[in-house]
RNA sequence: GAGGUUGUAGCUCAGUCGGUUAGAGCGCUAGAUUGUGGUUCUAGAGGUCGCGGGUUCGAGACCCGUCUCCCUCCCCA
């Protein structure tokens, strides 16, 4: 016997925070359909060989590995011992979680390229698991809901993902937020113009944390990850761009030497243009020049939804990749995807208090159970509720009432019929509203259109 | 992966310098009330002091290890 514990990392899901996550899933998934995407569903773990390598070293150490069954160690010689734990992973473990949904959605697209009609829109909620250290708002199991489009280049994608996100937010209650967007091929004209060409990752992860170290360390960490002086001054417009009245103009004058650069801000344009034929009003856009994103498979549009006015940041990114499936083997099919983050979803809204009030309440009414007589009349009473789509259930044991009231109060039933002998003698049943205390006498056909 | 921090009843937490039988509030169970929940009153149950080792006449407290919560960094949703 030992004491029951969570694993590292995990959590319970009691049903009040079922009801609310459920509301959050619904509405999501509601909004992707009505976008057209396709719903799909992957395996919670795949080969190690589809996982491996796609998220860099990093994401290799935090992929959950699944020991093989059987006798792992029968194939193993002495040396593997002692030639660290890389080359022995791979020779006791095939099989790891999945780690994002980005990737066994690429896997799905390759084996099925022949028989999917492109382009190729599929949404997918599933838990995804990582072997990261818990922190608040992280955790090693939890949800995604990625929505993405494959094998078309059109901007309308990123148009469409930014109405999109503005069908979900406000649906969920969330109206005060920021779609901030970038362009990767920007980044990749801003690196070749400072004269730092080829080295936009490093600087993309430096300038990301802008709003968050400010500009002084942003400086610091570059000069750190080996750009010189000169680059750093002429980088100098970056932290101003933003702000300014007409920051494609200026980034234009900027980039003017840099193709790439240009190829950018018209992506950028021409999304903004876009967005606007949509018919979006007040659209909640923002460009944002250090928005970059640490993933360094976008090649294009870059986005990243703020929640206003809470702590917790970022509550959903996506952005373009030209070349999700070339590691399969299969180039050149571009892509474009959001994902939403349901657990700081659900945070934001808990701190806005953005919950729907009742989302708990299963049981309409209940019936109670004071001896065998009541009890068997009850249970003739019970399928008649139930077939009027009313939520009923009857007291399982014949306890004091007082018992049975409780668990009802306790449960939120809004109504208790009681049943005794006096009620099956005269067929009038006593309903008791649980909220006002109120009783009345009335037969079930009076109370079944009372209550639903 | 690096650093810091926490762990005592179901929950939130007290527990002095290392000293007798480890406490409170809430919750739970029963009764006051044999057909009536929420309020009130009374009584009761509930503890491997995270786990393992050590120091000591004596450890919830001190030391070491380990696990866990939370936080910072790295990274990310």
């Amino acid at each position: 016997m030992s004491k029951p514990s969570l694993a590292r990392g995990t959590r319970d899901f009691g049903p009040e925070q079922m009801a609310k996550r459920n509301f959050i899933f619904e509405t999501v998934r509601r909004s992707f359909q009505r976008y057209g995407f396709l719903p799909l569903e992957t395996p919670a773990f795949e080969n190690l060989s589809v996982l491996m390598g796609k998220y860099g070293d990093e994401g290799d150490q935090l992929l959950f590995k699944i020991l093989n069954s059987g006798d792992f160690t029968s194939k193993l010689e002495d040396k593997d011992y002692t030639e660290g734990y890389k080359p022995l992973t791979s020779k006791i473990s095939e099989k790891g979680l999945r780690y994002d949904l980005t990737v066994p959605f690429a896997r799905y697209v390759v084996m099925n390229r022949g028989t999917l009609a492109m382009p190729f829109k599929r949404y997918q909620i599933q838990p995804v698991w990582r072997a990261d250290r818990p922190q608040r708002g992280r955790y090693r199991e939890f949800y995604q809901c990625d929505a993405d489009v494959v094998g078309t280049d059109s901007l309308l994608c990123e148009a469409e993902i930014v109405n999109l996100l503005h069908d979900i937010l406000p649906a969920l209650g969330i109206s005060d937020f920021t779609v901030k967007i970038n362009n990767r091929k920007v980044l990749t004209g801003i690196a070749d113009v400072i004269g730092a060409g080829g080295m936009e990752g490093p600087l993309c992860v430096a300038i990301d944390k802008l709003d968050k170290i400010g500009k002084e360390k942003v400086v610091e960490e570059l000069a750190e990850r080996g750009f010189s002086s000169d680059s750093i001054t002429m980088l100098d417009p970056i932290f101003s761009l933003s702000n300014s009245e007409k920051p494609f103009e200026a980034l234009r004058n900027w980039l003017s030497g840099s193709e790439i650069g240009l190829k950018g801000i018209e992506e950028l344009e021409e999304v903004w243009k876009m967005v606007g034929l949509l018919g979006l009003v007040n659209p909640k856009i923002e460009f944002d020049v250090t928005l970059a994103r640490g993933l360094s498979y976008y090649t294009g549009a870059i986005f990243e939804v703020k929640a206003n006015n809470v702590q917790i940041g970022s509550i959903s990114g996506g952005g373009r990749y030209d070349n999700l499936t070339g590691t399969f083997g299969v180039p050149g099919i571009s892509g474009v995807g959001i994902s939403l983050g349901v657990d700081r979803i659900y945070d934001v809204m808990e701190e806005l208090n953005l919950f729907p009030e009742n989302q708990t309440t299963s049981t309409k009414v209940m019936i109670s159970n004071f001896d065998k007589e009541a009890f068997e009349f009850g249970l003739s009473l019970l399928p008649k509720f139930r077939k009027a789509g009313i939520n009923a259930e009857m007291y399982p044991d014949s306890v004091k009432l007082k018992k049975q009231l409780d668990y009802a109060d306790r449960k939120n039933i809004a109504f208790v019929v009681l049943i005794g002998s006096d009620e099956i003698q005269s067929g009038k049943l006593t309903l008791k509203n649980m909220k006002t205390g109120e009783q009345q006498k009335l037969s079930i056909e009076e109370i079944i259109p009372l209550l639903s």
